[in-house]
DNA sequence: AAAATAAATCTACCCATGGTAATTTTGTGG
DNA sequence: CCACAAAATTACCATGGGTAGATTTATTTT
């Protein structure tokens, strides 16, 4: 457990390091990099070159590169992260909702929650560097969602007697209406949470229809 | 009218040009970039580089700096052209709607196609580059048309009795639903863009309620 | 135990690209 | 005819992603 101090300035001498044994803390290295991404991140905004976060972390760019590979595996790495963050807030919130609208209320407020207090981990991983992939991109965060929406979704409806297909697009389709909302909101914080989160949620439950109409 | 073949490999020569009386034409060298810039997306991808479109334009960087600023204004200003274009497609077949319902089904098929039509064109402007202001860039297109949306919904709500002031909110909503739809169906196509439009539209319309539920 | 090999890290570099400063040529007004 | 503005190019700078090679330590083999 060398070099514990993230704020390290000076890298470690140049050859291999002493007292590394064969293959160990390797994954307790990569979490260490991936933390000092995401506190640099937190600061200095979503165009952090790699090689702050390399110096952040105690390490030069070689380092990085060879426990994270490139900018886009970064970018994915801390994707997952905050995908993994965000289902473990929304399916905690979610277990304790009392029917599927109290579940979307609970859902949206997880994610608006989670946007705003890391907002720039958030800002990050939906939209991407200038790699070549911009569907990719744009999608990371999503892809994972979607899939775990799905899921419950076609269940609710196959359990309604409806035709379960739209599941996918529903999921995308929340997804999409959370995010443009949300950097919407991020960006002009025009009204409270509690009432972007109530009229986006009345969207995506009842639809523009009219009732009377 | 010099330079007219957008494909010239070799640039002007060094000094001013000759024959070029103060400040006629300036307007229409700025389309010819555009157009050039839209042509090499379209072929090469959104990650073409400033140079690149300079030299198919027949010009230099510097050129290009002078007459459209920096990459930036460069994604801004193709953005607008493709608003522009969508808001034309879009209202030309909302105005032959027969009811609001009709009116989004024809929405959604403009976007969609739209969308597929200019592929690069939309990722280019709708993933932006590796600029600053993130959400400046993910809303881009999204900030033009949402007020275009909002104005129609706002009315639409206020003639039937209900709350208006939710039609902000709604427009991003419905914008972020169909980009995200779109990005999916534009990467898997797995399914028709008749499907696809449907089980949008059904969600944005009648919304996730079940109406038996 | 010495030599050879593997592992881990840094230094120094390459290259592409966004952006700008200096230079050159042409037109225009006194 | 000369000075100055305009329009363009050439040549450059800075930054940042990515990599090859050098250097030091650990491990294995003879």
């Amino acid at each position: 457990m060398n070099s514990s101090r993230a704020g390290a300035t000076t890298p470690r001498r140049r050859g291999r390091p002493r007292g590394r044994t064969a293959a160990d803390g390797v994954i307790a290295d990569r979490n260490q990099l991936l933390e000092a991404a995401e506190e640099l991140l937190r600061t200095d905004g979503p165009t952090v070159s790699l090689q702050a976060i390399a110096t952040r972390a105690g390490v030069t760019k070689p380092t990085l590169y060879r426990e994270l590979g490139d900018r886009d595996a970064l970018v994915n790495a801390l994707a997952e992260r905050l995908a993994e963050r965000m289902a473990a807030s929304v399916t905690s919130m979610v277990a304790t909702a009392t029917d599927p609208r109290d579940g979307l209320h609970k859902l949206v407020m997880g994610y608006l929650d989670l946007a705003e207090r890391d907002r720039n981990l958030y800002l990050f991983v939906t939209a991407g560097g200038p790699g070549d992939d911009r569907v990719q991109q744009a999608l990371r965060l999503a892809d994972g969602a979607a899939h775990q929406f799905a899921e419950p979704i076609a269940a609710f409806r196959a359990s309604q007697g409806v035709d379960p297909e739209v599941a996918t697009v529903w999921s995308y389709g929340l997804l999409g209406a959370l995010h443009f909302v949300t950097l919407w909101w991020l960006r002009d914080e025009a009204v409270s949470r509690d009432v972007v989160a109530s009229q986006i949620i009345s969207l995506l439950w009842s639809g523009m229809a009219i009732p009377g109409g």
